[in-house]
DNA sequence: CTGAAAGCGCTTACAG
DNA sequence: CTGAAAGCGCTTACAG
């Protein structure tokens, strides 16, 4: 029932390998044929299978992207659609589809990597997120199977990666600030084994040591990527008696919690204190006062990891491992100036 | 290099076919020759070339999305991530993956859909919205090829769907807002041309129509899923002498924008005007005060909609055509009694 | 420029 | 309970 290389080949009496030589636009095939071919393919409805194909050639012409589990969900969930939209819209445009599929435990992770792998149902695979000794690295990275991290790895650097540069956002950020007159300013950052909030705390250290600030331990506050999380810690800031005078929130939906945190205290965004965070998920120019924030480009970072990938298994080079898409800083209503 | 089911069978002393039928699971084969070619399976990691076995079995076990386009993107977007997981976390469990592609135009998305059912990529198909005189719907039909339609149609009522009872969900809010005395309703709707806007407008009506109370054409504003369509739909409706004292809105995003014109005309919700709005999402939890909305189960109607496809196919019966995933009543802060 | 043939890795009647 | 053989729909050296 569903048309073949061989029924078309009979119809335009020629033979299946010239058809399928056709459907390749091979070079030395008469221009003739091609369109005779063709011509006969669309009256016929004929579409390739790709199994067929894809067994003979090793390619499935599918990229792989393995949904991160339940518990690091939270963070990722909100940038998940912009990623996914990114990785698909540029894959689509290569020809490439994108498989998914998900794991509930570690375990169930890494046989879904091996199935798609080994089953030969992808050639390459889109990490969404990076963790210390981070099992699946180490496996591809062993299999020597094409991939690449959107994020940063600590332990491998010659590893495919699109990233932002998250020390220098963090340092333009509280460079800003100190440009508005701040010279006591504090971090609510994320889980400290992230890549990121490392990264981030970074940024914002260089920057104060290089202006001579103070960097007090107690203005800095490690938490989850949840809004709880900024809201509680609001109680402790806000009581100190040297409190910063603007805080640098490592995530818009905790920025969120601060700013409910504050307002419930009886202070003021942005006369009492002044925020700044990242990310620009959409809830950032909904709050009162709008949020300023560090657009990381979720998109294009989806759009390049895919271009990426597929430039490395397409012509198997690499300009170079490590891609840096450019942050912004929105500045909204959340900051102001003070003497 | 790859390890096939020939290199399993010549080490396990068995012939192919053996090899095979352990991999499937046949009855007829005999515990000991099980239990030694599968060890030899493990020792070996063989892993099963999906692509062949398609090839003869004509089977995917793969489920296809296709992304709908940018105009369409807003609403849905914040929902996809929810929608995703659902379907994939369900797809996983009966051991199917989701193959995503998207289109830029709707006849992109048309031969997105054939290069999927043609070249055998999927077994069935997850249809994210309907639109009136939507051609896939029209095109998978006339396949006869499995799909599930998340929402309703118009126009087919013996197709596969899962979805709420927007009517119903429409209807009790209503009668809530009645509960508390409430005299006076308006509704901020979606595009008119979805099927939800329409459903959630007629449950309204009939709440209305039930309990003898007024329906003002100007306390009814369509408008698109978008915070600024619910913002400027505020200064005409505060505006009103005959103002409503409850406004339900068909989205949390929308009520958001509803709230903030609300506030900057000098109102307050609830004690101006009270608040009912749709879909639940993180930011109804966020806003000051936390918005009432219905719960719609959006995990659920993935999670559904994968399961209730899987049985199409894979049982080629169907309990019923139309699967309606329950919807709650989020009440929080966002309605006052009114005498 | 084109064709005949082999083969990709699997499944499944058909025999025994 | 197990094996030999054919075949799924394609691609690609090898010939000509």
């Amino acid at each position: 029932m569903q048309v073949t290389i061989k029924d078309v080949a009979k119809k335009a009496g020629v033979s299946p390998s010239t058809v399928s030589r056709v459907i390749s636009n091979h070079p030395r095939i008469s221009p003739k044929t091609s369109a005779k071919v063709k011509q006969i393919m669309e009256e016929m409805g004929y579409h390739p299978n790709l199994a067929a194909k894809s067994l003979v050639s090793k390619k499935s012409n599918t990229l792989g992207v393995i949904l991160h589990r339940p518990a690091e969900e939270l963070f990722l969930n909100l940038f998940f659609s912009e990623f996914i939209r990114g990785i698909v819209t540029q894959a689509t445009r290569s020809g490439y589809d994108l498989l998914m599929t998900s794991g509930a435990t570690e375990k169930d992770e890494m046989e879904a990597m091996t199935r798609f792998i080994k089953g030969g149902r992808v050639d390459g695979i889109i990490l969404l997120s990076s963790r210390n000794g981070d099992g699946m690295v180490n496996y591809l990275r062993s299999q020597q199977f094409p991939f690449v991290l959107i994020g940063r790895s600590n332990e491998h650097d010659d590893i495919l990666s699109v990233d932002n540069d998250n020390v220098q956002a963090a340092y333009d950020v509280t460079k800003y600030l100190i440009s508005l007159g701040h010279t006591r300013i504090g971090f609510v950052s994320g889980p400290p084994q992230l890549v990121v909030s490392q990264d981030r705390m970074e940024g914002y250290k260089q920057a104060l040591q290089e202006f001579g600030l103070p960097l007090r331990s107690h203005w800095i506050v490690e938490g989850e990527f949840l809004q709880e999380s900024g809201y509680r810690a609001m109680s402790m800031i806000m009581g100190l008696s040297d409190r910063p005078t603007a805080l640098i929130v490592t995530d818009d939906l905790v920025a969120y919690g601060v700013l409910k945190g504050i307002t419930e205290l009886g202070f003021h965004v942005p006369d009492d204190i002044s925020l700044f965070s990242f990310n620009n998920i959409s809830i950032s120019e909904l709050t009162t006062p709008p949020l300023s924030s560090v657009d990381i480009g979720i998109y294009q970072l989806g759009y390049t990891a895919s271009q990426t990938l597929l430039r490395d298994i397409q012509e198997n080079h690499r300009e170079q491992n490590r891609i840096i898409i450019p942050h912004r800083l929105m500045i909204r209503q959340s900051c102001a100036r003070v003497d």
